[in-house]
DNA sequence: CTCTCCCT
C-alpha cells in the first residue's frame, strides 16, 4: 500500500540532508503535519544510522502505542517487528526492531542504565512543547551523552508551537519548520457583561451566550474548555437552565468530559452524536491533547487551566487556576479545524496578552524524582532549557534524605538505587521497599491506589479515611462486586488498580526473595480498625506524620512543622496519630483530604534517628521572663515536655528568640542608627563592589547571632539593651574602608551654595532626598550628586517658610521654566526674602534680605 | 462545595 501524503513529506529531503551534516536538529511542525509517523521511517536508510535503532519519545502511552501501530501498518507489518514500543509494564519489541517508541520514564531508565546508548543511533523527542519533567530531563541527559560519549548520536527535538529561537539556541541546532494540515479557524471574542469576568459569579452566563452563538453560527458539535470539574458542573447547570439556546435547545445533548469519569462515561463522550442531534461537550484539558472528539466544529474557551505549583517553603503542592498560554489557546482553537473551517469563541478580552508557552513542569513541580535521577547520574551540570529551581531541588533532597534514599552527603546509597529502579515515585517506592515481606502485597496495593485516581464516587469520594479505598479494592479482589459498589466504588476503576497492584508485585518479586503465600489482610471490615495501612504509608510520608492537638481535636501538628485540620465530615475524628497522604495547602492549617491512622509505637522503632531530646528556652511574652524546657521531639512534634529551671546561659538564646518573635522594633533605635541602616542599604544597591553587609530587617533578624549577640551577654531582660549598644553593634559590622566609603559616597549631609550643610534623607526603596530652601541654591545649575556622581539627589525645593514648592532632579530646568512662576506666586507672601529676576547670578542665602 | 494532565 502506498502511504498517504503528509505535509511534512516535502521537508524530508532537507531534514535528511541536515542530519547528515549536524548531529542535532529542531523540527517545528503543527498537528497534522505527520512528523510523528513520517520522520522515524525516513531515517532508517541513512548511513550514519548503521544497523542501530531509533528511539522516539512520546509523552503519552496511548500516543506511543498508536504511533507504533500506524508505522507498522504502513510497512505491512505487525507491531514488534521493525517498529515496536515500550511503556511501563508493557513491551512490544524484538531483536528485529529498529524504531522503538517509548514513553518518558522508559527513556530516562534506558539512558541511566547504559549511558553509552549502545545500539541506538538517534533519539527523537516528540511533542517536546509539552515540557514534561521527564522530557526535559531526557533531553538534558541525551545532550550530556552526546557531548561526552557519543558525538555521532543524532538528537531531534520535534514540537508543534515552541519558542523556536530559544530552543534552537539551547539545543545549538539548525531549525526546520513544516506546514500543518488543518482548516482555518475564525476567532471571536464575545464580550462579557458586568460581573461576568471569571471568577465573578456571572461567568457561566457569558459561557452560555457563547455556546448559543456557536450553535447558531456553526454546524456540528461545540467543545467548551473549562479548568476543572467544579466549573464544568456550574456551566452545565447554567446551560441546562437557560433558554438562550432557543429552538436548537431540544436537539442538543450536554456531555461532560474530564479525567475522573469512568471509562464508559468517557466513551460516551467520545462517540459521535446520534442522527439529527448536536452535542455540547464541557471538557477539561483532557480534550486539549489526549482525547480527540469527532464532529467538533466550534470551540468555546474560557482560557483557564489548573496547574500544580509546588511551594518549597511548605513542602506541599497546590492546584492553581491560571490563564492558559498562547500555545495552549491555539491548540484548543485548532480542535475546531480538523473536519473543516471552524470557529473559536474566546471568553477573554482580545487585548489581553497571554504568556507564549506554559511554564515548564521543571519550574513548578515537586522534584524528588529529578533529584534522585541526578544523584544517580552523578552530576548536576547538565545543559537545561530551564534549570530546576534551587529551592525546590533542596527541598527534594531533604525529602529523599528523610526517606533514606540519599545519605547525608547527598549520595545515592544502596537503598536509594533500589528506590530509583523500582519505577514508582520515590515516596511510594520507599514504602514498598521498607515493607516486611508479609506486608508487601498490601504495600503494592497502596502504591496502585495512590497513583490512580480515587476509585470511590459520590459521598464515599469525600471520605478522608484512606482505608475505605483499600477496603473497596479488597472487596473487589474477593469478587464481592456488590460489596465494592456498596462502598461507593466504581468496579472498572478497581479492576485497573488491581491489575496495577499485581504488576507491582511481579516487579517486586523479581527484585527481592519472593514470598508466594498471599498473606493479604484486611479483606474483612476489621481492617478498617487496624493500623496496617498507616504503618506502611508512614514510610512514604515521613514528613507528614501528624499528632492530634491537645487543645483542638480537629487540629494536627505535622512532623514538618506545619499545621493541618480534619474536614467537618471527617471519618477520622478522634484519631491521635495520622499519616497524611493528601491535603490542600492553606496558609494556616491545611485541610486533610486523605489520611490513615498508624501505630505510634512504630515511631521509636522505625525512626529512632528523628527523635531529639533537647533543652529549649523561650522568652515568655506575658511574664517577660526566660523559661527553660526539656523536650523530647519527633521532628517538629513535641512528644514530652517538662519545665526545668532556667540557667544563666539560657538568657541569650531566649532574648534572640524574643527579638525574632517580636521584630526588630523592640530594640531601642537611635535616629543615627536608623539613618545608618538606610545609608548602608542605599549604598549597597549603588556600589555592590563594596560588599557592604545586608542591613534589611530580614537579614538583621537572621544574623542576630553575629552582630547583636556579643552585646547581649550578661543581659537577662530585653529592656536592658541600650540604644548606644545597638548603634555600636551595627556600625562595628563595617570595616575601616567601608566606613570611609560610606561617609564619602552616602554622606549624612552635603554642602549647599549658601555655605551651610544640609542633611540628606535616605529611604529603603526610593532615591535620596535633599530638602532645601530654593534661595540657598541660587547660581547652582547642576543637581547635586552622591555616590561618586552616580546618584542624583531628589531635590525638595522649599519656600522661605519651609513649604515644599517643587520636587525635581533637574535643577537647571527648574530655574528656566518653573522659577518665574514660583516667584510670581510667592513674592507677595515672603516679601522680606530675595526673589531676583536672574537666579543664576544672585547670592545664595538662607536668610531674609539684609536690613537697610 | 475536595483536585488539571501525564509518566517510570
Amino acid at each position: 500500500m502506498t502511504p498517504p501524503a503528509f505535509p511534512i513529506d516535502a521537508l524530508l529531503p532537507r531534514l535528511l540532508a541536515t542530519l547528515r551534516e549536524h548531529a542535532r536538529l529542531v523540527l517545528e511542525a503543527p498537528p497534522g503535519a505527520g512528523k510523528t509517523t513520517r520522520v522515524p521511517p525516513a531515517l532508517l536508510g541513512e548511513d550514519w544510522l548503521g544497523g542501530r535503532r531509533i528511539l522516539m519519545l512520546e509523552p503519552r502511552r496511548i500516543a506511543a502505542r498508536a504511533a507504533a501501530e500506524f508505522m507498522a501498518a504502513q510497512r505491512g507489518e505487525r507491531v514488534g517487528e521493525t517498529v515496536g514500543y515500550r511503556i511501563r509494564f508493557e513491551s512490544r519489541v524484538s531483536a528485529a526492531t529498529r524504531i522503538e517508541v517509548v514513553t518518558e520514564g522508559i527513556l530516562t531508565r534506558l539512558i541511566q542504565d547504559d549511558p553509552e546508548l549502545a545500539g541506538i543511533g538517534a533519539i527523537l523527542f516528540d511533542e517536546f512543547h509539552e515540557r514534561h519533567l521527564h522530557g526535559d530531563l531526557g533531553a538534558a541527559l541525551a545532550l550530556d551523552v552526546q557531548a561526552n560519549l557519543r558525538p555521532d548520536l543524532r538528537l531531534v527535538v520535534m514540537s508543534a508551537t515552541l519558542d523556536g529561537e530559544r530552543v534552537a539556541r539551547w539545543f545549538d541546532a539548525p531549525q526546520l519548520a513544516s506546514e500543518g494540515r488543518s482548516f482555518p479557524v475564525r476567532l471571536a471574542h464575545p464580550p462579557a457583561r458586568a460581573g461576568e469576568a471569571f471568577p465573578e459569579r456571572g461567568w457561566p452566563f457569558h459561557l452560555r451566550r457563547a455556546v448559543a452563538q456557536a450553535l447558531a453560527e456553526s454546524e456540528g458539535d461545540v467543545l467548551a474548555f473549562l479548568p476543572g470539574r467544579r466549573e464544568i458542573e456550574q456551566a452545565r447547570a447554567a446551560i441546562a437552565a437557560g433558554d438562550d439556546l432557543g429552538a436548537v435547545h431540544a436537539a442538543v445533548d450536554l456531555v461532560t468530559l474530564h479525567g475522573e469519569l469512568s471509562l464508559a462515561e468517557q466513551h460516551a463522550a467520545l462517540a459521535p452524536a446520534s442522527a439529527g442531534r448536536r452535542r455540547v461537550v464541557l471538557a477539561t484539558n483532557v480534550a486539549e491533547s489526549s482525547l480527540t472528539l469527532p464532529g467538533v466544529r466550534a470551540v468555546v474557551d474560557l482560557g483557564l487551566a489548573r496547574e500544580p505549583r509546588f511551594d518549597p517553603n511548605s513542602g506541599f503542592t497546590r492546584l492553581d487556576t491560571v490563564a492558559v498560554s498562547q500555545a495552549s489557546a491555539d491548540q484548543r482553537a485548532g480542535r475546531a479545524g480538523r473536519l473543516g473551517p471552524g470557529a473559536c469563541y474566546r471568553l477573554w478580552p482580545q487585548s489581553r496578552r497571554l504568556e507564549p508557552a506554559r511554564t515548564p513542569e521543571i519550574a513548578q513541580v515537586e522534584l524528588s524524582q529529578l533529584a534522585l535521577e541526578l544523584a544517580a547520574w552523578g552530576s548536576d551540570a547538565l545543559r537545561w532549557l530551564d534549570a530546576p529551581p534551587p529551592g525546590a531541588l533542596a527541598q527534594a533532597r531533604d525529602l529523599l534524605r528523610a526517606l533514606g534514599a540519599l545519605d547525608d552527603d547527598g549520595r545515592l546509597g544502596d537503598f536509594g538505587r533500589r528506590v530509583l529502579t523500582l519505577g514508582a515515585q520515590p515516596r511510594l517506592a520507599a514504602a514498598v521497599l521498607r515493607a516486611e515481606p508479609p506486608m508487601q502485597p498490601l504495600a503494592c496495593e497502596l502504591v496502585a491506589l495512590i497513583e490512580a485516581r480515587n476509585p470511590l464516587r459520590g459521598e464515599s469520594m469525600r471520605s478522608d479515611d484512606f482505608r475505605l479505598r483499600v477496603q473497596a479494592l479488597h472487596a473487589w479482589r474477593e469478587r464481592d462486586t456488590a460489596g465494592a459498589r456498596a462502598l461507593g466504588a466504581e468496579p472498572a476503576a478497581l479492576a485497573a488498580i488491581g491489575q496495577a497492584a499485581d504488576a507491582w508485585r511481579r516487579r517486586l518479586a523479581g527484585r527481592t526473595p519472593a514470598t508466594d503465600r498471599d498473606t493479604r489482610r484486611g479483606g474483612d471490615p476489621a481492617h478498617r480498625e487496624s493500623t496496617a495501612v498507616g504503618d506502611l504509608l508512614m514510610h512514604a510520608f515521613p514528613d507528614r506524620l501528624a499528632r492530634q492537638d491537645a487543645n483542638d481535636p480537629r487540629r494536627y501538628q505535622l512532623a514538618n512543622g506545619r499545621g493541618a485540620r480534619l474536614g467537618d465530615a471527617s471519618a477520622l475524628y478522634g484519631e491521635p496519630w495520622l499519616v497524611v497522604v493528601d491535603l490542600r495547602h492553606e496558609a494556616r492549617d491545611s485541610l486533610i483530604y486523605a489520611a490513615a491512622p498508624f501505630d505510634p509505637q512504630r515511631l521509636a522503632r522505625d525512626f529512632p534517628q528523628r527523635h531529639r531530646r533537647e533543652r529549649r528556652v523561650r522568652w515568655n511574652r506575658d511574664t517577660r521572663a526566660v523559661e527553660a524546657f526539656e523536650e523530647l521531639r519527633f521532628d517538629a512534634i513535641v512528644l514530652e515536655r517538662r519545665v526545668v529551671p532556667a540557667a544563666p546561659e539560657d538568657a541569650l538564646p531566649a532574648l534572640l528568640a524574643a527579638i525574632r518573635e517580636l521584630g526588630l522594633d523592640v530594640l531601642p533605635w537611635t535616629e543615627h542608627a536608623r539613618e545608618l541602616r538606610l545609608r548602608v542599604q542605599s549604598l549597597r544597591g549603588w556600589s555592590p563592589e563594596l560588599e557592604l553587609p545586608d542591613f534589611s530587617d530580614a537579614a538583621l533578624l537572621r544574623d542576630l547571632e553575629h552582630w547583636l549577640a556579643p552585646y547581649l551577654n550578661g543581659k537577662r531582660r530585653l529592656d536592658a539593651v541600650q540604644a548606644a549598644e545597638v548603634s555600636e553593634a551595627l556600625s562595628s559590622r563595617l570595616d575601616y574602608e567601608q566606613r570611609r566609603a560610606l561617609d564619602a559616597q552616602a554622606p549624612v549631609a552635603i554642602g549647599v551654595p549658601s555655605g551651610l550643610e544640609r542633611r540628606i534623607a535616605y529611604a529603603a526603596d526610593a532615591p535620596p532626598v535633599l530638602a532645601v530652601k530654593l534661595q540657598e541654591l541660587f547660581g547652582l545649575a547642576d543637581t547635586p550628586r552622591i555616590a561618586d556622581g552616580r546618584v542624583p539627589l531628589t531635590l525638595h525645593l522649599l519656600s522661605p517658610g519651609g513649604k515644599p514648592v517643587q520636587v525635581t532632579q533637574d535643577l537647571r530646568s527648574f530655574w528656566e521654566r518653573t522659577y518665574p512662576e514660583v516667584k510670581k506666586e510667592l513674592k507677595g507672601r515672603y516679601p522680606k526674602h530675595p526673589w531676583p529676576d536672574d537666579p543664576w547670578t544672585a547670592t545664595p542665602t538662607h536668610r531674609a534680605k539684609p536690613r537697610r
